[in-house]
DNA sequence: GTCTATTCTCGTACACCGTACGGAATAAAG
DNA sequence: CTTTATTCCGTACGGTGTACGAGAATAGAC
């Protein structure tokens, strides 16, 4: 009886039952076997997203990648939607804990985000999978739970906890969104320049003294690294507990 | 000679040139009359985003709209991507400054992600249309401009001010983007309560002590607001001038 | 063995997408 | 007038996600 698209804004979150996506029962002993696994697919689609983005990422071409007919995939996950979940969770699964957790709550976490960031660099379009909200899989919910465990000895209610594992996951996605696409301009150097072209010419024009002196200053060099530990150290100090 | 795809993951940025986009020089006086309008067809597409989402921004419904041909959007804007920047500039129409700097450049910072958060709430397409990185058009650069005379009494350089301002619509982004998620799924009653169900078999596992125990503690309720406000706080009062 | 129920495989087809192409319409310049 | 520049837009092409249903493969019932 759900609309397949919200009658607001809102994107079409219909969705498929978590429960039913991630706790699915045992093995239906009939039928044919089947030829190819949810595992198999899954990590197709995730290699040929590292490898060309994530608008490569059809059911075409994850389908010839593991040698499948495209109507076979869905046998697997009932919607492309759907597989971008299971690509969230399945990497995912290289988001160990880093190690258990100190007495010091807030170099654990500190950690943690070290890890996500470093882990999203590595797989540059899960910002923007994860912009759209999912269901946290079993491998998000481990992560989850080592974060939770970290957490515990701020005495804070379980409320606060997510709340504060929620906004450190969209902050990093934040950063690393802005990180990759900031370096995918620098990588093309015509791009670039036409960039500061336009920019100088916005700043010669008087209605912007600001920026004119933010741009004539010279452009000392800082890694994206040193950036993202300070604003995180800013936003993790500034947790207090209670 | 530049790649419409880079060889890496990243998407096809190819983009146009910001110079020609923005500053377009004078009227060519030759030729039939334009029957429409940048302006108007951009007008159109934003408020086809905010009513439907942005899937629903197709060059055919767009044309529909204004009553066009489809093919005649493309002697306004040179493509769908193109279309998107002048929607995301269109709306920074209405970010004008929300008071002039007063003395306390924290109290103004605050003013200005306040009203950030505002502004994509009220076009809840903006962070996923601003995750891909674009350049800034005249209307962004005038909120730039102002974000940038509020932090004049830092006394901070020009990049380390660029970088604050990129770090803060980045964090509200991040942070906006997550509020509207979990608003739709709260909206929708059984996929909320499918989302509970599920979330309640995982904590009775017994692999998950830990979100078993947040998830029993009761619900105090929060405003999104309220949680915004919070973790803003930390981020700008952590923030020091050099 | 045969039969039947169940499950997976996937070719075909459809609606929709962004947009290249080129001709018709329009308006100013020569 | 003719020329030239510009906009309008119907048609068409290659791409997308996926509904449908026919066929193949397997397991249990008899």
């Amino acid at each position: 009886m759900s609309e397949p698209v919200s009658s607001d804004g809102t994107p079409g979150t219909t969705g498929v039952d978590p429960a039913q996506l991630w706790l699915r029962s045992g093995e239906p002993r009939r039928g044919r076997r089947p030829s190819f696994s949810r595992e198999a697919i899954t990590a197709a689609a995730v290699a040929l997203a590292d490898a060309e983005g994530l608008e490569a990422v059809t059911m075409r071409r994850v389908a010839a990648e593991i040698g499948a007919g495209v109507m076979s995939l869905y046998s697997y996950a009932p919607d492309k939607e759907t597989l971008l979940e299971l690509m969230v969770d399945h990497v995912s699964g290289e988001l160990t804990a880093p190690a258990p957790p100190s007495g010091d709550w807030r170099a654990d976490l500190k950690a943690i985000a070290h890890t996500q960031r470093a882990h999203m660099l590595r797989h540059p379009w899960l910002p923007a999978a994860l912009s759209t909200r999912r269901v946290p899989g079993p491998n998000t919910l481990a992560f989850l739970e080592h974060t939770l465990a970290v957490l515990r000895p701020t005495g804070l209610d379980g409320a606060a906890k997510l709340e504060i594992f929620a906004q450190l996951t969209a902050f990093v996605a934040g950063h690393v969104a802005h990180e990759v696409a900031q370096a995918a301009v620098s990588r093309s150097p015509d791009r670039a320049a036409a960039e500061a072209r336009y920019l100088a010419a916005v700043a010669a024009d008087g209605h912007h003294p600001e920026l004119a002196e933010a741009l004539s200053a010279p452009v000392r060099p800082v890694t994206a690294e040193a950036t993202f530990t300070r604003f995180l150290g800013r936003l993790i100090d500034g947790l207090d507990t209670e």
